[in-house]
DNA sequence: TCCACCATGTAACTGGTTACATGATTAC
DNA sequence: GTAATCATGTAACCAGTTACATGGTGGA
């Protein structure tokens, strides 16, 4: 059996979002070019062809249906194989390589994994998340002190502001993780452990 | 005469450092493989066809010496062209397109801008940074107001994760600015005004 | 009638990815 | 002699970009 081939960035993306809800193309493109989602592509090239390979593995299924005006809609579905596939997606161990990379995908998944594998997820996963990203900051800290003299004011002032930007997600992973706990427990006030794992 | 073909972004980055210093592919290689700029692709199937790329343009020349040891370096030089390509690259205003992709492009270009074309039009590209860093937090600040409760949780949160990234960045800013000033004065202490434009 | 918008596609191109391939030189 | 590393490439593949193309629908 051969490994299934990759999803893209944008594959889950869509992935997910038909997984909140079943959509058409053109929805979805609405969504990158008017949302906060705006990184992502909203181009016609870029989203039916990424649709047409995520149905082509079984990950969606789409049908034309006649809802909503007579207009012809194609209405993706996620499939149970498609539904796995996200999931395996969502729960992957954070690796430093993903940190690099300036979280982007990582953030993607955040936003996901809240409304799909609930919140106890997503503080494990910013708990996760947060540690990667201190031991990132302090290691860029020590290339930079080890460095500096040697860089141009210019290549030391944008390595500066690289750290300034992981030593801000830092922050902001405490915050979340306050923001998801004080969420949870007005879920179920009851337990007095806020969630798995040690203190905050 | 028709338009000039684009030049990527690793593109700019290997035509900003060969203009640094002239250098052969592996060279380049290992600076993206072990410096901080290790965003950019240190693969050969990356740089050597990049480097042909900027050759055929005539942005760079590369000729085989045999200096140093007998090994066949392919040494790369830029050109007059390819030095006023990357000036007019490094001069292009700044657009709100540009600080939306995370500033990516404009932080190599700032990289360079110090060394290339001195401190006084970093510190004059670091103003216009900042401004348009301020519109846009304030921007996508209003989007939250209006949007936080119908987002879920999840979402408003990496929403709230890229606002604060962007308000570091502005802050940044600000240091980098008041670090180049300190910089400049250092270097011809006569002059009362720190740099053209405003107060700081 | 005509425009704006809904809605889906396709084709050519391009730059980067992974993986493979080759050979020279140096240090042990 | 052989392993590591210097040094340059190439080929297959792939996702995304830009640009073009098409036609239905609703309202002015």
């Amino acid at each position: 059996m051969r490994r299934a081939p990759p999803v893209s960035l944008l594959g889950y993306a869509l992935l997910g979002l038909i997984h909140g809800k079943p959509s058409c193309g053109y929805d979805l493109r609405k969504i990158f070019a008017e949302t906060a989602m705006g990184n992502y592509s909203s181009s016609p090239g870029a989203i039916y062809p990424a649709l047409e390979r995520l149905q082509s593995q079984s990950l969606i299924r789409g049908a034309v249906e006649d809802s909503a005006g007579l207009r012809r809609r194609r209405i993706y579905r996620i499939t149970t194989k498609g539904a796995a596939r996200l999931r395996e997606w969502l729960e992957r161990p954070i690796e430093k390589n993903d940190v690099m990379r300036g979280g982007q995908e990582l953030m993607l998944r955040f936003a996901f994994i809240g409304d799909i594998l609930g919140p106890g997820a997503a503080i494990a996963f910013l708990r996760q998340f947060r540690a990667l990203l201190g031991a990132y900051t302090s290691e860029l800290d020590t290339y930079l002190r080890q460095q500096a003299e040697r860089m141009p004011l210019s290549g030391r002032l944008a390595l500066e502001s690289g750290i300034r930007s992981y030593r801000s997600l830092y922050d902001w992973t405490q915050y979340a993780i306050r923001t998801y706990i004080k969420f949870e427990n007005k879920l179920r006030p009851r337990p007095a452990r806020s969630a798995e794992g040690g203190p905050v």
